[in-house]
DNA sequence: ACCTTGCCTTGAACGCCGTCACCGTTCCGA
DNA sequence: TCGGAACGGTGACGGCGTTCAAGGCAAGGT
């Protein structure tokens, strides 16, 4: 008797099973690709690539949120990039991992071995397009960030952050466009929104000070944000 | 008696045939991508693409120097990438072009009709394969860039900066790893050297009259440097 | 030769944000 | 329940880079 290893139906279970980029593949493709890859629980803080070192993994993120970051020489930090769920992590077809990727929540992952998925991509030309289509839409947020980075000062930089945050958790707010009430747990703490924003976790505690004071937002606890005035906060991120 | 139309022989010809995406593909391929594209003179300052067009059309660099941009609301600009001979430019598979896109020499360029190339892209997975790599190298050296662009000084923007161009367009000092005489003429006039930086145009100058104050680097011309002290630069980038 | 124009450099003063210091709160495990 | 550490908020101060202003320099036209 043939046990029907727990793999067989563990992509057709898949949360991110219809927005990854395995979303093309038919079951026959799905079910090779299961006997690459294994699912892994990441704890809040954990670290699952290094800066610099060899690109032995990539991954496609099922559950939780995580950060790519990398330092400067002299200590500083610069958050890269946030990923959420369906999104894909790693670097294929290279060398070495440009930066490190920590969980910022406790998070599922779902792990191959890059030699493995490099191989299994180059034989499956509708994963490489859905990559290909991910990673340009990831180049373009990367390029949009730059601007923030590059030219905005720390008003805009944290109003933005906060829309944005808003935006990519879905935040409840589902009662049509209406204004009020998007809330949201933060995934991140003061000090690694400063190191997103590139500024420092004073000037960010002090502008939430201020978008507080000044009505545009709640802040009913440490990682909890209410976005009260939508509008006047897009005004103050122009 | 049928004339062979010039393009036919054009890609043969290409001064960048063997580093383009299109390096991987075959002669009757070559041949069908010969017949979507065509090749157009930019002079230095004409724009290509505007920010927040529709997307209509996708490029490969074969001379020149171009640049990609983007617009604060209020008026300031922010230098996104800098593309050179062989580059990739535009955005397949998308509806908006998410950046303006402008000469910064004189410059050649191979354009396609956008829909004609997503179509021959999605036939033809070699080439999807050399976009897929060509593009997440550049989202690596676009998230390098947050780094500079989030957590380091004047300084040190300025001196990576010269770094970076002196690689880029392989500064003639061929004479094996020997430290003295990179020479190079810049592209970019110096407010868009400040627009690449984030900074401004005076602090931009004042970082070069210090460099070359400091003995580390030289200005025959506004528009040419030379690297004196390649490792004392590296110092200052650190 | 002169003026015009665009680009770059330089100087001076301001102001944003980083730095430093300290305190309050929350969240742990002991 | 307590103690301690991690995290977050706030104030004072100063430095770095922006802002504002003026002048130098090279190229091109008349």
């Amino acid at each position: 008797m043939t046990e029907i290893p727990a793999a067989v139906d563990f992509c057709a279970a898949c949360a991110i099973r219809n927005r990854a980029i395995c979303a093309d593949l038919d079951t026959s493709e799905i079910n090779l690709l299961n006997g690459l890859g294994r699912r892994r629980h990441l704890k809040a803080g954990e670290q699952l690539l290094w800066e610099g070192d060899e690109a032995v993994l990539v991954a496609n993120v099922i559950e939780g949120v995580l950060k790519l970051s990398c330092g400067t020489a002299d200590g500083k930090e610069q958050i890269l990039g946030i990923v959420y769920p369906s999104d894909f992590l790693g670097r294929p077809f290279g060398e070495t991992t440009p930066y490190g990727v920590e969980a910022l929540t406790d998070a599922y992952v779902c792990v191959f071995q890059r030699a493995d998925f490099d191989r299994f991509a180059r034989e499956h030309p509708r994963l490489e397009h859905k990559l290909l289509e991910r990673t340009l839409a990831e180049l373009d947020r990367t390029r949009r960030w730059m601007l923030l980075l590059g030219r905005m000062n720390a008003e805009q930089k944290v109003a933005t952050f906060l829309l944005e945050m808003a935006e990519r958790l879905d935040a409840g707010g589902c009662a049509g466009p209406g204004k009020r009430g998007e809330q949201f747990t933060l995934p991140l703490s003061r000090q690694q929104i400063a190191d997103v924003l590139g500024l420092t976790i004073e000037t960010v505690s002090r502008q939430f000070t201020r978008f507080k004071a000044d009505g545009l937002i709640d802040l009913p606890s440490r990682r909890e944000v209410t976005i009260l005035e939508h509008a006047a906060l897009e005004d103050r991120a122009a």
